[in-house]
DNA sequence: TGTACATCAGTGAACGCGCGTTCACTGATGTAC
DNA sequence: TGTACATCAGTGAACGCGCGTTCACTGATGTAC
């Protein structure tokens, strides 16, 4: 039942993981093609039968953290579908906690070391699922009265912008330690959502 | 009256200027000890007279880089000091133009490629005078009443933590190209921030 | 059911490359007398 | 003002390294008959 086949069976799916994993553990500079096949089990020239280059591994191991993040909101949308006066701070704390559980894999999906996105429409399309989710969400709250009225596209991007960066800041160490001694971190970030409720 | 001396003169420096223009030039891929030295002209061995290794030219080049910033902030505080109303939606637009004039480089400086920022003193002190300035602006709009009251500094991480996300996002491009043919970027910027304003 | 063969997904040696870093060195500079 | 010498800021050869990628190959699998 272990993959110890000359023929591994999943090969693609085992190296995007291998990639998470050591996004993980080792950070962004040690990921190479050379050591998600090492991680894998696998030999060094092994993914080119299925990736035509490092590039398009990265692009593959970014589209599976869009993914993984899409499913976590997606289910966070799911919980709080009935308390809508929660949804946003609990749908942008659900994107924290994944940023601070996997931050070199964030890094990597929001740091353009994916050149050319464009040339990998997988990758495009799970970008703007993920986009359209958040706009849905506004949506869902302006119905209910939780949100103001008006363009909700445009209100998506100040809430996304505004969870984004602080998630940023925070991983790279740039909220001050102060802050962090008087206020829980979920304090901290729905007292600034709170003041785009209103 | 050009540095074709043995001695340099100021390579310190020179090696800082040669590692910016790499990095707005061919971006962070290129920006190794080698080229700055080659763009310095000056032998791949000389840095090392300077600093001790690698990661310290790029603390070097990060700190310089928010000292630039930090020069624009102040410059854009000077110039609006009379009209705290605008104050804030222009310190902010300053930090996106600068963003967008130094991709890379503004990567860099948040994106935890220099590791162990502890080690280098000079580069935590020019961060925090950052974060001051900014805590500065926010409490001259509330003193003007622009700004409703509050924790000053937990405002100007709401505020700073907008309009990094903002910028960031933009230049990952992941702000939708419909939102951006229907409003100009500092438009789309100030929308977003009103809604903090009240 | 058995066999021939095409296809597929691996292996491992080899390539060229640029990197960070070290080291023995040397040319230029500044200072003591 | 001239000279000896210490110091400093460069040079260039050399190192080991891991990388991405290519290529000829081979073992395993599936299919046609």
């Amino acid at each position: 039942m272990e993959r110890k086949k000359y023929h591994h069976g999943d090969l693609k799916q085992a190296l995007i993981e291998a990639g998470v994993k050591i996004l993980k553990e080792e950070g962004i500079g040690a990921l190479t093609l050379r050591s998600a096949a090492r991680a894998a089990g696998v030999s060094h020239s092994a993914p080119y039968a299925h990736f035509t280059d490092k590039q398009s591994l990265l692009a593959a191991i970014s589209t599976r953290g869009f993914l993984t993040l899409q499913e976590r909101l997606i289910a966070t949308a799911g919980q709080y579908a009935n308390s809508p006066g929660d949804l946003i701070v609990e749908t942008a704390w659900t994107y924290v906690q994944f940023a601070m559980a996997e931050p070199a894999l964030f890094k990597m999906m929001f740091s353009g070391i994916l050149e050319d996105e464009h040339t990998y429409p997988e990758f495009m399309s799970t970008v703007r699922i993920t986009y359209h989710h958040l706009v849905e969400v506004v949506e869902t709250c302006q119905a209910a009265g939780v949100l103001p009225p008006g363009d909700a596209e445009e209100m998506a991007i100040a809430v996304w912008s505004l969870v984004h960066g602080f998630v940023s800041l925070y991983l790279e160490r740039q909220i001050p330690g102060q802050l962090l001694d008087k206020f829980q971190l979920k304090e901290l970030l729905s007292h600034s959502l709170k003041s785009i409720f209103k």
